[in-house]
DNA sequence: GCTCTAATCTAGACACTGTCAAGATTTATC
DNA sequence: GATAAATCTTGACAGTGTCTAGATTAGAGC
């Protein structure tokens, strides 16, 4: 604990970092700017100085929230041997950042929350898909698909594990804790294709 | 326009409709309940005493969300002479209600605004997947899939349908008033399988 | 008819919220 | 060391969700 000076030194990411501990206990909707203040240690004006407004604050959490996805997803590429393993492995590493993060991912996806024309926004939110397309490409490298079918693809696999995420954390397919189950219903979705 | 009386007839479901007027426009995040009171012709207090909290009121958005959603699944069904033709359609009529009805869609699946244990609501929002899970019998009638497969499909299907839906929501997909871009992508995603 | 009870709905109050403008304090630049 | 810019705080404002108490109405039993 620093003592208190007038310039706090990096209040704008201390800011996001106080915000994402108290989503991990609210939801971004009723998430207080001036909790996220005094989590910070700064004034109830400081969020509104460093980000605009509200949307400002969540665009930035989000923004982070995309890069660590992308990071994950490119983690669970290393040491898997087939282009098929790395697709799925792909997969089950984006749902299983959505379930453990869930402060990150249930902000990210909150358009009407979002500014989503921030550039910086823009450039995270895309990282995710790239590195499915990559996976894709890999995959139907030898079969002749024409650019349209790799586009189709990475659409259809993104949507799933999207969908799947989205739906069991709401508990549509079962108790969201039951991490047993999880596991049973991705590996056999996984492997179904 | 009735006379306005102490007794205002039937104000929750005036309350309902009126929060979904607002929600066209709004999200549900920035809902105002004040705002919906103003707009049903009640008291400020009206929403809290009928639904007990803003959570009490999406939750019955998100309810009727879900009964239409099934609803507009159900019509999908009519005419279509093959399974694969119905579950397809199925699949379109997913994806066209999200789109359509982004008042409703946006607020049955912010799960950190509703009430999840709300016997109505938890009613209601199994009905779109067992649609989908009649669709995927009749296609699987024939093979000799077990029950573990046919959940399995399901769970594929409807999990694609709604992150389609979702990310298209986004824009992660293109621009997302562009009718024709969708079309083209979700007939794509739906020929692939 | 009348009374009584429950349901419906309002009104006032409270602490809290996001945002704005103006000012205080520190850092950086020349 | 003066000046400009950046950082951060303070105070104020209208608006919010929710609580409690009370007003108004409807309906059941007699």
């Amino acid at each position: 604990m620093t003592k208190k000076k007038y310039h706090h030194g990096d209040l704008a990411a201390s800011l996001v970092q106080a915000a994402v501990a108290l989503l991990r206990e609210t939801g971004p909707a009723s998430l207080s700017l001036r909790a996220v203040a005094r989590v910070a240690g700064g004034s109830h004006g400081a969020p509104a100085h460093h980000f605009g407004d509200k949307t400002g604050l969540l665009t930035a959490v989000a923004t982070e929230g995309h890069d660590l996805l992308a990071e994950a997803l490119r983690k669970s590429q290393a040491r898997r041997e087939t282009p098929m393993n790395r697709l799925a492995a792909a997969g089950k590493a984006y749902v299983k950042f959505a379930i453990s993060q869930p402060a990150y991912f249930s902000t990210m996806f909150q358009f009407d929350l979002l500014d989503r024309a921030d550039s910086e926004f823009v450039r995270a939110s895309f990282l995710p898909m790239q590195i499915l397309e990559q996976c894709v490409r890999e995959l139907e490298s030898n079969v002749s698909a024409d650019e349209r079918q790799i586009q189709s693809m990475v659409i259809s696999r993104w949507s799933q594990v999207h969908g799947f995420a989205t739906l069991w954390i709401m508990g549509n397919f079962g108790n969201p804790d039951d991490a047993v189950l999880l596991e049973v219903l991705l590996s056999d979705m996984m492997a179904e294709a």
